[in-house]
DNA sequence: ACAGCCATGTAACTTGTTACATGATTTT
DNA sequence: AAAATCATGTAACAAGTTACATGGCTGT
């Protein structure tokens, strides 16, 4: 939902051919790493977009080189645009995979619950500390939209942490006091981190 | 992707029809309003793990109602499940729809950023404020992956609280020392909050 | 009698991914 | 001469949503 609207802003600043659009917007997110928009993508946005009427081909650039096709944006386009920013945003509500793992593991009695924490405690940690050595070395030259993508996936991997160790004490919880759960026969707790 | 799998492991507990599966998929993750799963993805899915052999038509009931299609795991579905426990889980990284729109805001000039946060933090404190009464009257006859889930969504509001903050910080930064920006030109900055 | 739950599905559509295919220019 | 970058697309597929369609049983 996010690209057809990004598409669409950066059309906005000024008329864009595709390539430069996916150059745009690979900037804006910081890197392929956070979030890698396929060339296919935009291509295929683009001429959805131009056959409900928001966008329209500009014109044909070349100037040594394969030919560039310019898009701009219609009035229909603009109007979609600011609709876009009067709207509320919902904030994504974590269709989790790993939430999703957990509960399965909890329920099916395939997988160890304190396992999977452990695996994806050091799972986040790897990660995290990637991001902070990069984040401590280059931080006054990066652009914004760079440094507050950075921020932002801290802060998201901190949160996952925390809630990590929130599971594990409520699991504990349950242990000490079980609960009647049909299936899956409560493991012994592995030693900590 | 998790839905997926996640019909696998409640087949794995024990063998089930669509109508069921959606019923434990909705109490795993605490119910509609977290991840309201249509039945037509259940039923989809259950076809499509058939063709791939991970899943089969186990018996069809019929007690005193419509008839049920009980499905059960095959061993190729035993296998992959297990897999899916085994490997490693992307944290989900955030292609989150506000950022995209900020970045929008910031490099299009069509809205204005500081109004921008201001709506989401309102936006996001609303739903962290319904979610925290919510918790505080029902905890202990909730259900384990209901209370999950909701420590879940709330720490990543408060992270997404959190990095708004930063990004107003960031933003104030730059506006002390402007940096060559073409198109944007800064606006003055509302009253806080 | 009607509403609501139980239970199943299909069709059309949207967003996004993977893989393939082409060809020119610039850099090494 | 080869590799990287610029630039465009198509085809097939996967996941998910919306809307539609059917029908029986249960409670009011």
């Amino acid at each position: 939902m996010s690209v057809r609207h990004a598409v669409l802003g950066l059309l906005a600043q000024r008329p864009r051919h595709g390539y430069d659009l996916r150059a745009a917007f690979q900037a804006m997110v910081g890197g392929e790493e956070n979030w890698d928009v396929k060339p296919a993508q935009i291509y295929t946005t683009l001429a959805r977009l131009e056959k409900s009427g928001l966008v329209k081909e500009d014109s044909v650039e070349q100037d040594a080189g394969p030919e560039k096709r310019i898009y701009a944006l219609t009035r229909a386009g603009q109007n979609t645009l600011t609709e876009w920013f009067n709207s509320g945003t919902e904030p994504d509500h974590q269709r989790d995979e790993f939430f999703i793992k957990l509960m399965i593991g909890l329920v099916s009695g395939v997988a160890d619950p304190y396992q999977l924490i452990h695996t994806q405690r050091g799972h986040l940690y790897q990660e995290l500390h990637k991001l902070t050595t990069q984040r401590g070395l280059s931080d006054p030259k990066k652009e914004l939209a760079n440094i507050l993508m950075l921020d932002k996936v801290v802060m998201h991997l901190e949160a996952d942490l925390r809630w990590l160790d929130i599971v594990e004490a409520r699991l504990d919880e349950i242990q000490r006091q079980p609960l009647p759960e049909p299936e899956s026969k409560p493991r012994g707790r592995p030693r900590k981190n």
